[in-house]
RNA sequence: GGCGCCGUGGCGGAGUGGUCACGCAGAGGUCUGCAAAACCUUGUACACCGGUUCGAAUCCGGUCGGUGCCUCCA
């Protein structure tokens, strides 16, 4: 498969640099508040990307993190929370924002239980932080200012390595009016926090760096430096995120991470998913356009007419949403849906035939090809509407018709495998109202289908008998 | 200001040199107990201006517009 790298900016060919095994590593939320939708399709692309590697035929380990301690969750804990122990407080906060993130993940369609979640306040983690700090320091990579323990990036270009893989920084793309205005004790202009001390009423753990008391709380790039590697080891396969992570946040992830040691790989590819736009326009505060799920599905939306309208455009172009178009999505996942209820239904279940054989695998063949060209992945669901608007024609064949369903749930998620049948009851229902239309009995028919209609089930009356769908 | 990306029919959105995306919506028709569906027909889309080429939505240059990063951000 292939796949674009940022690293090189180029799309290039993907293989697992330890056997078989693909270790995938996605930047997860911060957990202050609600997911917002442009969150969630970074994250349905993250898991797409996992479901395409899967595909290829590689086992995989996808690993996503938890910003659960910085200024965002800090300062909400506190307001939630005021009377609380800062620590507790900010536990409390994030463990809530976490199942709600979780029930969203779900509902989109992304297969949570893959998936290995860290927080950056485990234990372990935060142990794992403050030692690898203390190695940057040992080997001169980290200094102490008076808040905090910064990472030198001098000292980090002076041992060989780059700055600036992933985004060219020169002298003129660095503001220094901003720089000025900035109240950093630091050495240099992008030197940043591996360590922050404490504040007055902030959550703290206890760190003691070259005979000086740090208590405070870890900065935000060295949490998925350490999570990364405890999960994945180092260097793993492929990193994800948002567009928006590439500067700073991936960028000091790979200083951090390969500052001192011998291979300057942190990861073999960054991936990272453009953004959402509402209606043309970049999601801000002003605008109040931040839309969440919760708006998606009180607006009578199946959260996974959002998977497919993402699914539907390509991760690394803007993505324009719009009502209407999520509209249209819905319709297309409805159709997609009736088609694959038609495996139940032995009017539509006609004989295996050349034709539809040659078709599945033709569809099946173009879907897998366009997935693995940099997750193509509007062309791919592509061939299974054509199959959905074929499939009234030409029929279909059930007993080839699920193994397709199958790989399509495990490439997209969009749930089209596993539907169930009509209940026994409702079948009945269907056969007597046939036997009416037979005997001209309208009355009768009608009362029948508008029973089926009461229950969710429509009926429509074709050339090849009654076929029921999902309403 | 610096460095990028993008601009495709009513809406959304693939496509990088040469018949087609695709989806949704719309219009006309056929069929039909009704309903729904289905089927047929229907849009000569590629921001603008130049250039390269036998041929460009696709390559090059410019203009305009959108948007991202450079600061927390999916």
């Amino acid at each position: 498969m292939k796949l674009y790298n940022t690293l090189t900016r180029s799309v290039e060919p993907f293989q697992p640099l330890r056997n078989n095994t693909a270790h995938i590593y996605t930047c997860g939320p911060t957990v202050y508040n609600h997911a917002h939708i442009g969150n969630l399709s970074s994250f349905i692309f993250a898991d797409t990307l996992r479901r395409v590697v899967s595909g290829a035929g590689y086992d995989v380990v996808h690993a996503m993190n938890y910003t659960d301690v910085d200024d965002k969750t800090i300062r909400r804990s506190r307001e939630q929370f005021p009377d609380e122990d800062p620590r507790v407080a900010l536990h409390k906060l994030t463990n809530e924002y976490i199942a709600l993130f979780l029930d969203d993940m779900s509902a989109i369609g992304n297969d949570i239980n893959v998936m290995q979640f860290l927080r950056a306040t485990d234990t372990p983690i935060i142990e794992g932080m403050q030692q690898l700090i203390i190695t940057l320091y040992q080997q001169g990579f980290a200094y102490i200012a008076d808040d905090g323990v910064y990472f030198s990036i001098e000292a980090y270009r002076k041992s060989g390595k780059t700055y600036g893989q992933l985004l060219e920084l020169t002298a003129s793309n660095t503001s220094e009016a901003r720089i000025q205005n900035d109240e950093y004790d630091k050495d240099s202009v992008h030197d940043f926090a591996l360590w922050k001390k404490q504040k007055d009423n902030e959550p703290a753990w206890q760190f003691t760096l070259d005979g000086q008391d740090m208590t405070g709380r870890p900065g935000w790039h060295i949490e998925c430096s350490v999570m990364s590697r405890h999960a994945l080891g180092q260097p793993f396969d492929i990193h994800t995120g948002g567009i928006d992570l590439v500067f700073p946040h991936h960028e000091n992830e790979i200083a951090q991470s390969t500052a001192g040691e011998e291979n300057p790989l942190m990861a073999q590819f960054f991936t990272h998913s453009n953004h959402t736009l509402i209606d043309g326009k970049k999601m801000s505060k002003s605008l109040n356009n931040f839309y969440t799920l919760t708006d998606i599905m009180s607006k009578g939306f199946n959260p996974l007419a959002f998977r497919l309208k993402v699914l539907q455009s390509h991760y690394r172009n803007q993505v324009n949403f719009t009502w209407e178009s999520l509209e249209a999505a819905q319709n297309l996942l409805h159709n997609l849906h009736a088609w694959a209820d038609l495996k139940h239904q032995s009017s539509m279940a006609h004989q295996p035939s050349e034709t539809l054989d040659q078709s599945y695998k033709a569809a099946l063949k173009g879907m897998l090809d366009a997935v693995q060209d940099d997750l193509n992945t509007a062309e791919a669901i592509s061939y299974l509407a054509a199959l959905a608007n074929e499939a009234e024609e030409q029929g279909i064949d059930a007993a080839k018709l699920q193994p397709l369903l199958n790989v399509a749930d495990r490439l997209f998620g969009l749930q089209l495998a596993d539907r169930p049948d009509i209940t026994t009851a409702q079948k009945a229902l269907l056969a007597t109202r046939q036997n009416a239309r037979d005997t001209k009995d309208w009355a009768t028919s009608d009362k029948l289908r508008d029973e089926l209609t009461a229950q969710g089930i429509g009926v429509r009356d074709t050339a090849n008998g009654p076929v029921w769908y999902r309403q």
